[in-house]
DNA sequence: GACCCTCCCCTTAGGGGAGGGTC
DNA sequence: GACCCTCCCCTTAGGGGAGGGTC
């Protein structure tokens, strides 16, 4: 025996645990090279724990253990190659899709910080927007909030079935004219802003322009209050409306269970009245 | 029950199955507002269907389903911030995490690409390296494969323990006062390339210089041969060896089980006799 | 006293039925 | 016939014992 490792000693130098290596031993990837037929105790072969870097190296890689067991049944350099490179192309993808939630998150959480800042003068501002792509879906009649709930999910779920590249926020947009009847809450397209995407549908693209805006801070019920404000603004800076109304939820049911939270940027393009 | 949604239309509109549901009530997290009593039917409100978007996205940012559990029984705009800044930093370190990963697999990739092409040839080649560092330990007398194996272990261990940015790679250092009496095996240090860091305990860095170097192919106990090859080349070409040797496994256990596949680059400082 | 063994239960986030009732 | 329910077993990679023998 004086070449053999005991099992402590294995773990010892390769700093895994024993259960680790008795686990490895029952699924049969890394049995040891001789068992004591009398007490059962393992003893490992100088030769054969340098397998051990391999599987920690191939675990490290991302392969599961029955990949790795599979693995090196019998490998050579270039079934190793193969499978170093077909890991390389998942961790790379694993990588972009981290990025994107990084973005996504980023995105939301410079948008809560300044809209935390703005919100408190709730102050109608004129600004020039720059272009930007919405993934939406129509509400159905009768446009209540039943059904803009249905058009959201629906945008969410396409967003997590295709991986689309949207932030994490949702919005709808009013048309002008029920605004003007006070119909304030009964949007008729749900969306989420979008990345650039070459996808075709289900997509609007919001142009790049002037617009007035203001951050509605509370309950989306009392929201015609804040379009009262932004239309009588328009009114007397001499604005005329040219789009329908668009609503981007800044502080929502996403970010908190309190309604007299809620942060909703109203935005309208306009025009200087001729 | 006019404005409640079966199971099966939340499922649907969420895009997530039945199951995951019926889960998600049994652990608390998202629980329908009203069960039929006589037959246990699962009702959901227009108004609570909302909190699966939150659930969802908080999944995707990487949350546990206990987590999101805690966070959204009482959260805030603030606490969500908190949040999801904590989430960014943990995502960030996930992504680092796969840099690494990927640049070592790719180093790795490329070393035996370029070794597959060469080392048919098997020729010296003078060459001047770059700087690197090695992470070394020293190997215990008698300097046999059981005692190399065990300090590479321990350079591992180190690695995996404290995830240092080394290659998948490991090598070993051979005196060249050895070399000359024939004792081509007995590696006084056992070491892993590694990236340029900071620590400074069992780091050592390889100048930039002037070398030789030959890869050999084939079982390891008949490294001799190369060795003696590379030494006639130096004697050869005037060339006056004046370091230690550096052997770079290139194809080794951790990519094929085949001994004669193994490929080890062994490479020498020189200068010019004088 | 330190080391080794074999059970056995536990964790995450559901998937996939079986068996039986319900709209 | 399509929909819903409640069990129940299964998956990954081990961790954490308990209970008992061994160097």
């Amino acid at each position: 025996m004086e070449n053999y490792f005991s099992i402590g000693e294995v773990a010892k130098y390769q700093n895994i645990s024993k259960q680790t290596l008795i686990f490895y031993d029952k699924i049969g990837l890394f049995c040891p090279a001789y068992v004591d037929p009398k007490n059962g105790y393992r003893y490992y072969s100088a030769g054969q724990i340098d397998y051990l870097d391999t599987i920690l190296i191939m675990k490290k890689i991302g392969f599961s253990l029955s990949d790795i067991r599979e693995h090196m049944r019998d490998y050579t350099s270039d079934s190793s190659l193969a499978a170093m490179k077909k890991q390389l192309t998942v961790i790379e993808s694993r990588i972009e899709e981290l990025r994107l939630i990084r973005s996504r998150l980023l995105h939301r959480c410079v948008q809560m910080e300044e809209a935390q800042r703005s919100s408190r003068e709730n102050s109608v501002t004129e600004e020039i927007t720059e272009e930007r792509s919405i993934l939406y879906r129509e509400v159905a009649a009768p446009y209540t909030l039943r059904e803009i709930s249905i058009a959201t999910k629906q945008c969410f779920a396409d967003f997590f079935q295709n991986n689309l590249p949207v932030y994490f926020q949702c919005g709808v947009s009013v048309p002008l004219k029920r605004i003007r009847e006070g119909r304030y809450t009964e949007a008729s397209i749900a969306f989420l802003p979008i990345e650039k995407t070459d996808r075709a549908e289900n997509i609007l693209v919001l142009p790049a322009g002037r617009c007035v805006s203001v951050c509605h801070t509370g309950n989306y019920l009392s929201i015609g209050r804040s379009y009262e404000k932004l239309l009588g603004y328009c009114k007397a800076h001499g604005l005329q409306i040219i789009s329908d109304a668009y609503e981007f939820c800044i502080n929502d049911y996403i970010t908190t269970n309190d309604e007299n939270e809620y942060i909703t940027k109203i935005l309208f393009y306009v025009q200087s009245e001729k």
